[in-house]
DNA sequence: CCTAATTGCTCTAGCCACTAGAGGTTCAAG
DNA sequence: CTTGAACCTCTAGTGGCTAGAGCAATTAGG
């Protein structure tokens, strides 16, 4: 049996996380001890170690929610959790791309500045003005 | 002189986000009209113009005050700005690589699933486990 | 076995950058 | 002059935590 600091220790999820997750109903409430702290089992601490897997592959927890649901049905429902995934993935890859145009366009405006000071700043000029960029960012 | 509708269309910011603006004094409390409704000039336009445009490029408000409390001075700090929207591009590209990381991550799980259902679903697996990732993503 | 340090508990409030809705007032077109 | 759109203020909610107050329980050392 797990101390919610062991869990957190195990998992690198931070405990008052671990409390957030139980509250919003991400998680079953734990058993609590005599002393009504939480104590948590191996099944407790592999749901929490599929949440933060999942975290940080940028799932919401919502998305999680729905993950944890496929896997608790008879016969795991691939399909869906593929469907998931793949969404997922093209999230990321959106963002990606919006980042490289973000990127390109302060890449320019940072090239702009010449190092003085006085007159007019064409680093501020360009971020004033959008008609300046050359891509579509936004 | 503008409403505030007036100035929503023209810069492509909501209404009650301009509020909201005035409210944390991101932008100066606008003058009033005979019927308390707020009425906005061309500066009020152009400020407007330059924190969209800095909010699309991904700076946080706080640094917007930063980058417009600049541009204020007398002799606009170039160097101040080249500073800060140098900062910005080094944040997008660390936001970058990490999601790189993570479209390679779900590219792989992704792959994982033969359309099946019933049985053990990788995506699934490979969702719970991390110890079955490539990379060090996180 | 006692004590002190650590860990745990609940509860409230705050973060960012908005968004939504209620309930009322003012403006502009016909 | 009427009607409907746009405006006003105020409160509360979003996601995913984080911080702090003020206690209770556990655990390691002596």
């Amino acid at each position: 049996m797990y101390s919610i600091g062991a869990l957190s220790k195990a998992t690198g999820v931070k405990v008052p996380t671990i409390r957030y997750y139980e509250e919003i109903g991400l998680i079953d409430h734990a058993t609590r001890n005599a002393g009504n702290q939480r104590r948590y089992d191996q099944a407790g601490l592999e749901r929490l170690g599929f949440i933060k897997h999942a975290r940080d592959l940028g799932f919401a927890l919502e998305e999680i929610k729905d993950l944890m649901a496929l896997n608790g049905e008879l016969g795991q429902d691939c399909h869906a959790a593929d469907i998931i995934a793949k969404a997922q993935l093209e999230k990321v890859r959106a963002r990606i791309s919006r980042l490289q145009q973000l990127e390109a366009e302060l890449e320019r405006i940072t090239h702009l500045c010449e190092g003085g000071s006085g007159g007019t700043c064409k680093v501020l000029g360009a971020l004033g003005d959008h008609s300046l960029c050359i891509g579509d960012h936004d």
